[in-house]
DNA sequence: ATCCCTGCAAAGCCTTTGCATGCGC
DNA sequence: GCGCATGCAAAGGCTTTGCAGGGAT
């Protein structure tokens, strides 16, 4: 996966770094934020500017390898663009986890009520987890 | 309407003041953002500071009279609780349309998905208006 | 050797907090 | 008159920008 990446980021002329690197591979569990991939990357003795993250997560999107994602908090979150998917956020421990919802029912729902023409949405679920439902 | 609020605004015993009055008559029609609001009252020639607007928006949320709602962009917008709907968004020139959406399906699908137990969701599309969708 | 990338410092922007004054009740 | 509400100043937190030095190609 990554390697993949590696390999496409080779031919767009964009040069290979440590950072970049030790960054992509941290989001290719979760989606985090640019705080959370620097706390990561330090547990890991590398450390790397929050700049530096801001500016590769931003390249990264740019490039179409990441994608932004806004929950409820004030801060951005980053994930490996990999299939469209949604997502489940626990509200007590912050656990998310993908899931896929059947797009082409809401955009036939939507369409039959205005006269937009539909580009994009946002589409998150909050709740507890397996784990926390039962505290 | 916005006299059904204050009524029930009286019996919470929140003082009625001109800023909020003013405040829940710009409401009324769009979803706002604390800038918007004053932008809009200032034009009538009203100026409320805008601390006071975000802790009037705070306290009309804890009361339930208003929601908050965040789109895209950076900064929390607030519209007045009236029903469960979602909102299309134009991209060009921030249109805000209601539409409804067969919730119930939603959740069933993610159930089957998972062990989460929902709690809340946030749904917003994002496209162009009739108007800009011509452009 | 060139040009992009990085790190540090600082600014920008939305939002929140502290505090003294003022207004609704 | 009492106590909450307001306005002003300032701080907080995430994100962006500017700039000089360093590293990838």
């Amino acid at each position: 996966m990554e390697e993949n990446i590696i390999r496409n980021l080779k031919k767009t002329g964009v040069k290979i770094t440590a950072p970049r690197k030790e960054i992509l591979k941290v989001l290719s569990n979760n989606p985090l934020s640019a705080r959370e991939v620097r706390q990561i990357l330090k547990e890991k003795c590398i450390n790397v500017d929050l700049v530096t993250i801001y500016r590769t997560l931003e390249l990264f999107t740019d490039l179409g390898i990441t994608k932004k994602i806004l929950f409820e908090d004030k801060f951005a979150r980053f994930e490996i663009v990999n299939g469209h998917h949604h997502h489940l956020v626990c509200i007590k421990c912050g656990f998310i986890e993908d899931v896929e919802v059947n797009e082409e029912a809401l955009r036939i729902q939507i369409e039959k009520q205005s006269d937009f023409r539909l580009e994009r949405h946002a589409l998150e679920f909050f709740g507890f987890c397996k784990v926390c439902r039962r505290i």
